[in-house]
DNA sequence: CTTTCGGAAATGTGATCACATTCACGATGG
DNA sequence: CCATCGTGAATGTGATCACATTTCCGAAAG
């Protein structure tokens, strides 16, 4: 999830010699908000505020409000007429909209990227893989999700990407709340492995292989969120819905 | 550029009986600067400062750096290193990817907001269209720059897109700058005139003929700024570059 | 018991300030 | 004449404050 180049690694702050440049607060915040939509830490429903926010990460209200009206650009969270910030609903249209989107744009990255996957990229997504296959059996959730960003990713950002590679974030963030408010209701575990089969697509070299499979993938794991969302919505005259967790 | 539905028409406040909500600076400023970009006022080179641009337009520097922030989160903007902000280097590797992008995404939203064009927007479009003409005629780059975008977003618009046409502003902000420093030098007149194309290929239903269109004139137009731009990169070491596009 | 009203708490916004860092320009030394 | 260095101006960042608006909860009325 780094999208800031100098995120990684930075482990304390050591303001004398290193070699890196100093991370902005603004961008931490952003990281740990993505990572938590993205795991589903902030699901739809409960209220997100500056100051709440600001509070439980140790910074002032500023750099929170940047992050999140960076995110709100990115449509993954959405500031109301009158301010208040939430996170966006989720409609069958939009929903739809979305795996178009990613359907068009994911294959072609990861095209784009296979001639650039070595050896230890492929043996990492192959452990990723492996993970995903053991979070599934466990029934855990927020590592399941964790893991499978990282193995879209790995691979997508093989391509060196400036322009496609944001966009394909912005729309992760978009859906990524609600796979967490879904993911407990639905089977997981009779998909077809389409991770399996990029991997072969891309130790073959196979580009439409792997196209295929990145596809694939996508229809079926949104498949399965498209089913839960519909019915939610033709259920939709229940008052707010479940609130399946809270945050601490 | 309206990225906020209440943006235009309001210029005092007038807190009595006005039915939009109060406009916040920072949406201000922020479509200024992306009609900035769009029409080339903001061009590659040009230093863009906090301070500056909220002394240009009459506000703290509060609400500039957040609209710079969303700009940057769009790709827009650069802040570089040190926290310098800059329009971000184009490239033909970036470049051919914008291309790729645009071709895959603005013929999709294109379909599907034929069946939403009435006959009133078809006129309005046709009018935009006899307007980029007379642009082109006397050479008002300007004018051309705005009226091309107006007729693009004007039929993307009509589907009413939340998650693909923020991707596809995000992607004209891109390019945007650079239509403009390239423009001067190329001709434009010799084009084959894909907006009649698409026109009638909304008066007719033809979806197909529509696509076609769309990804025509997004290949017309970005084959002369691609040229330009390679062709300024440096025609020495031409790598990967030369094939800016093949096809959908 | 339901509805309405009022005020206190909370929220987002924007401005100003202090500060570390960086850039630009001129002086100085070779 | 050119390179190097130092000082001052400028820049982005983050915190704090004041304020208009909104939301929320409880009391009072029907």
């Amino acid at each position: 999830m780094a999208r800031h180049a100098a995120a990684a690694g930075e482990h304390g702050g050591m303001p004398g010699g290193n070699g890196g440049r100093r991370v902005p607060a603004r961008d931490r915040v952003f990281d740990e908000l993505c990572h938590w939509l993205l795991t589903g830490r902030i699901v739809p429903g409960r209220g997100v505020t500056l100051r709440g926010l600001a509070a439980e990460l140790g910074v002032s209200p500023m750099p929170v409000r940047e992050a999140i009206h960076r995110l709100a650009a990115e449509q993954a969270l959405e500031i109301g007429p009158t301010g208040r910030i939430h996170v966006p609903a989720m409609s069958a249209a939009r929903f739809e909209e979305i795996v178009r989107v990613r359907v068009l744009l994911e294959p072609e990255i990861a095209a784009r990227a296979l001639p650039h996957v070595d050896k230890a990229l492929l043996a990492t997504l192959k452990a990723i893989d492996a993970g995903i296959d053991r979070s599934l059996e466990t029934g855990d959730v927020e590592s399941y999700m964790q893991l499978n960003h990282d193995f879209h990713f790995g691979i997508y950002g093989a391509a060196s990407s400036d322009v496609m590679l944001p966009l394909i974030e912005s729309i992760w963030l978009q859906f990524g709340p609600f796979m967490r408010t879904v993911y407990g209701r639905v089977g997981t575990s009779h998909m077809i492995d389409q991770h399996e089969l990029a991997l072969a697509a891309i130790a073959a070299g196979d580009v439409e292989g792997l196209k295929g499979a990145i596809a694939g993938d996508i229809l079926d794991g949104m498949q399965l969120l498209g089913l839960a969302i519909v019915g939610e919505e033709s259920a939709a005259a229940d008052g707010g819905g479940a609130r399946p967790f809270d945050n601490p």
